[in-house]
Formats: structure tokens, sequence, C-alpha cells
DNA sequence: GCGTGCGATGTAAGCGCTTGTACTACGCTG
DNA sequence: CAGCGTAGTACAAGCGCTTACATCGCACGC
């Protein structure tokens, strides 16, 4: 392997001088610099990874946890961190960490703990409270995504706001009967989210006015398939039927939609839907959603990370700012008494 | 910082034997053992990666290389490598290489080269041949899944038998009258597979001794989407309608099963789906699938790739031979010319 | 009772970089 | 023309480990 000795000799300069030139400081020569970059390329050259951060301490690298690894809205978010480190020519390595507890002490405790990683993201995962010690003990920088520990920065949705988008959406279209898809109890206690859903859809309607008979929320974990299961339950209890659903990510309202489709309804003429995400198949389904750009929040962890890196501070604050927008698609309409149809 | 001589010092031994003991080496009496180990606990000590590399040439860390982070296909994979690894106390370093041409040439020059990982797994990955050269030159094991790259040891599928697995199960209900929803012949420049699956095919056909008229064909981007609007091709075209559709994956297989619905076809009795892959998906949807294992594939890629670290050959070969599995569920069954009802 | 061998431990030489400090040569200024 | 600042470069001391080799006892065999 050629090392940096092989470049100075070829180059004729000192080790010091190529180190200077190839990590781009401005104290050295245009002419030096031509040498030693035509050196490197002639040898093949690139750094020793392990060489140079064991003598500088720092690593390029970013450690990034994620609680799923097949599940779309994660896996987005990824994306989007790999894309903006991989800008800046950061390296990730990737945590997956999972339910079981042996392997969180691995992973928490261990890799992490070995001056591997400049910083940390960590996205929408739940650290008990000997976790987040161990994770901020390190001395560098972490910043969440999403999640809900208030020991760490954490760059979040507004999710009350995001749910009063979408039910606001129904409220203005006429509906009055409103269902919610939300989360199972035993779901919410891992991510508070949709409760602050649960929340804004609350708001949104006492703000309208209107007291929500209790038969209208209905739990679900988060998949196509429970969606479809609780949009039945809704549509087939007796009583005064919903005009329109409200369902806490796009997944369950693709659910609710296949769910009303396969009880005789029409989307959106007997009943509308609307989720949350911005989901790939949203536009398939002509689902009517609030996005909430995960592929940027991705971003905009990394780009708060590199920030930090680059000039720390005692104290970042908590930011719930991430964007989101309503796109009106076909799943929602006037619903039918207010229709000429 | 805690360094290795702080718990020398603690124990009252010599660095040498704490990195022994931590290391696990043999050659270290039990009660040396247990006095560096409470030395760890109670200093909180854990190695210094960098130092430790530098030191020993070996990183513990796997390059990964996908080409998509948001598609369910790949992140199987991924997260089936993630789990193998972490297993044997490996970290994962992620790269994710899109099209952008600069970018991959900062990949596949820049951060591999830096001995910053002691081996790679390209998954699903097209490589010209300057690409491969510079992988294969960087001296360490790398495996392949499911690429079409000869010069790089691969795991994959048998994607002819795959298939003819899927359409031999249609034949076998009694379809005659076949049509495969397979790739545009664009997406098939990277990812030879879809040309397999549709020799598979042809392969059944001819064996069953069936001529499908070319109109029976129709390609699509492996969405849902792109096989909803092939489903509808196929079957909106005049003359004799096909009972059975094969399509090269299972979100294709999805996008027909809603058209079929959508056009007004029950879906099993007027027209059978059958897809490939094992989808999550696929349950909900009832749909007919050839699985292949995905977690299972890239659990193999991982113990592929520490074997070869543990005990290095020469040459690693080829390997066809990931299992697959007919999983029969609802979206097929006997063609209505056969049937009672 | 002494040589042998082996298990347990220590010594110290790197691994390949980064970077503070020292040095050189050069162009100024006064 | 001496004195001085500065840009450019070299020197060398680490960074925190691993590991080949040296050392030291001690049990064992004869």
């Amino acid at each position: 392997m050629v090392s940096i000795d092989d470049v100075a000799r070829e180059a004729g300069v000192s080790t010091a001088t190529v180190s200077r030139t190839l990590s781009g400081k401005n104290n050295v020569s245009d002419a030096t610099r031509a040498r030693v970059e035509s050196a490197v390329k002639t040898l093949g050259y690139s750094v020793s990874a392990s060489a140079s951060n064991l003598a500088s301490g720092r690593t390029r690298t970013i450690g990034v946890i994620v609680p799923f690894l097949d599940r779309w809205f994660f896996t987005v978010i990824l994306s989007g961190i790999a894309a903006a480190l991989a800008r800046e020519g950061y390296d990730i390595t990737l945590h997956h960490v999972a339910g079981d507890a042996a392997h969180r002490r691995d992973i928490l405790d261990g890799f992490l703990r070995r001056r591997r990683v400049d910083g940390i993201i960590a996205v929408s995962i739940e650290l008990d409270e000997r976790e987040t010690d161990g994770l901020l003990s390190l001395g560098i920088p972490v910043i969440a995504v999403g999640g809900p520990n208030p020991r760490i920065p954490t760059l979040s949705v507004d999710d009350v706001q995001l749910a009063r988008l979408a039910t606001e959406h129904l409220l203005t279209l006429g509906h009055e009967r409103l269902a919610h898809i939300g989360a199972d109890p035993d779901f919410d206690l891992d991510f508070h989210i949709p409760t602050r859903r649960w929340q804004g859809f609350l708001q949104a309607l006492a703000d309208a006015g209107i007291s929500p008979p209790p038969t209208h929320y209905e739990p679900a974990d988060f998949t196509v398939e429970g969606g479809y299961h609780a949009a039945k339950q809704i549509l087939g209890r007796p009583g005064a039927r919903p005009t329109a659903i409200f369902a806490a990510s796009d997944e369950m309202a693709i659910g609710a939609i296949l769910a009303a489709k396969d009880l005789g309804f029409r989307v959106p003429e007997d009943m509308s839907v609307v989720g949350i995400d911005g989901h790939e198949l949203g536009g398939f389904f002509q689902l009517t959603t609030v996005d909430q750009f995960p592929l940027q929040q991705g971003e905009r962890a990394a780009v708060a990370i590199l920030d930090q890196l680059n000039t720390p501070r005692a104290f970042v604050e908590h930011r719930e700012d991430s964007p989101y927008e309503l796109i009106v698609r076909g799943s929602t309409a006037r619903p039918s008494t207010l229709r000429d149809d």
C-alpha cells in the first residue's frame, strides 16, 4: 500500500506538506501543490482513514441509528441523510436498533463509544434515561429526528399542526362527521406522534364546534392492512356513518381507501380519506395527504449535525419547524349531502 | 478519554496484556483477565477503533453499496445484512450509489479506498469495467448480491427457475393464455434479472407446448403503478384475453390485481395473478408469489463475506442457489372454463 | 537437581497520519 | 544595508493501539 511517505518522496517534499496539501490547507504554494497532486495521481495514493482519524481525532463519519430498515418512511429519511452527508464527504455507519435489548446495549455501549463517529443522528428512537446518558456522555453532537426525547436536540414536524391541517381540509370541504385512524396504545408508548395527531384532530374539531363521537376513533398499526381493518370497523358500525376519515399515516389511509371500495363505497363520493406522510404510493391511489417531506427531514438532520461539527455550540434547541404541505388529490371531496350529483 | 494505558495502570499490568485480554486471546491467566476486566469496567474504557485499526489493519467494518435506499426489496436485503453483521460485532458503512456519475466516482475511488472497510457487499449494482477493477484492486473481499457482474463473486437467485416456477404454477392450474409483465428495455440495461424471468416464462410455456402471442408481454417499471397500467393494457386489448398474468415483481402484480378489479374482473375468478419477491404487502392483497426471501439473501451475503474474511480463498465462485418458494394465496385459481361455479 | 519447554507477561517498535513549532529565504521598511 | 515580518516548508512528537520478540518462572522429566 502506498503511504504518505511515498508521495512525499515522489514529490520531493515532506510528509507534512503532503498532508497540508491534501487536507486543503492554504499555506502551500501553487507549485508545490501541483507537484504533490501529480505524485498522488501517479502513485494512486489515498489517505488511510484510521491513521488520519487517530492523528486528528476526526473520523468524517456520522453514526445513524434507525428503528426500522424496511419501512418506507424511515428509509426515506435515511436516504436524505445519506445524500446530504455524501455531499460533504462524510461516511455513514448504520445501526439498526430494533427491540432486542442486548443488541441495543451492544450498539449504544459498544459501537458508538469507540470514537468511530464524529456525530450521531438518531431517527425516531425512544431511548431510556440510561441510554440517553450514554449517548450524551460521548461528547459528540447528537441530533434526533422526530423522537420524543427531551434531552436530545430534536428536529421534528409539528404533529399537532399537521393533523389540524388534514382535519381542517376535511372541515373546509364541509364534512362534519369525521373518523380518525390512529395508533394502538402499545405502539404509542414508543412514538408519541400518534397521540399528538389525535390532539390536532380534536383541536380542529373543537375549533369548528364539532364534538366527535368516541366510536369514530379506531386504532391501527400504521400498516396498509391495519388501516384496512380499522376502516372496515368504522364503516361497518351501525349509526351515523362518518363521511370522511383522517388516517395518521398514508399507509393506513391507503388501507382505508381499499376498505371503503371493498365495502362498496365510492371514494371520494361516499367517503373522503386523507392521510399523512407523502408516501410514494399516494399518487397512485390519488390520496390526499399532508406531505411531511421525509427526504428533506433527513437532509436537514444531516446539515444540522455537520453545522454542529463545524461550529460547536453548547446548546442546540429543539426545532419543530420541519415543513409540511397539504397535497390535495382525488381521495377527498365535498360530502354527498353538499353535492349536486 | 480513558486509554489503554490507564487501564493497564489500574490493573497493574502492561498494555500488551490489556490488549490481549480484550481481544480474547487465550494466553492470559484467569486472575489477570479478571483484574483487567474489572479495571475496564470501573474506568468505563472502550478501545479506540482508529488506533486499533491502524495497529492491526482490521476495521471490523463492512462497506455496503446499494442502488436504492427507498425500495422495499433493497432495504430488506440491507436489513438482513445489518442483522447478520451486527451479530458478529461488525459495523456497516452504507453507501448509496445512485445514478450520479461523479458521486459514483467519489464512492468507488474515494471512500472505499481508504482502508476503511475489511470487505464490501455490493447489492444489485451494475459496475463498469473500470469500477470493477477499482473494487477488486482494493485487495479485500467483495461479494455481490444479485448483480450481473461476472468478475465479482455473486450470490443470486436463479431467476430463470423462479420464473418457471411461477409460470408452471399457472399452467398446473390449467391456464393456457398467459401474459407477462416484465421490464422496460431501459431498466433491463442495468438489471438483467427481468430478461431472465422472461426466459423462464418462455421456457415453461415451451415445455408445456404453448406458444405465447407477443401481445401478451407488457413492459413496466417494477412499481405498483407500472404494473397497474401494464395490466390495463393487457386486459383491455381486443382479442382472446389471457386468463392469468405473471408479473416479474410483487409490486407490479399488486398493480395488476388493482387494475383487474378496476376493470370489473374478479381475481382470481376471472383473472389469476402471480408475482415474484415476497413483498410485505403480498399477504394483504392475497397475492400468490414466489418468495425469494430477500432478508435471507442479505444474511447470506454477510455470512459469506465474514467467512471470506476468516479464511481467505483465492477463488470464490458464483452461487445461484438462493432459496425461493412458491407461496400460494388467493390471487390464483383455475381458469373459469375449468370451474364448476 | 538441572536442563527444557511452555505459559504468562513485559518491552518496544511500529501502524500512517496530523500538527505545533522551528526554520529558511525572501522582500520589505527605515 | 541591517532588521524584521511573512509565506512556505521541514522536523518530530505524538495519536492509542497491536504484536513480534524477549523475558521470566515454574512444572516436569530424567
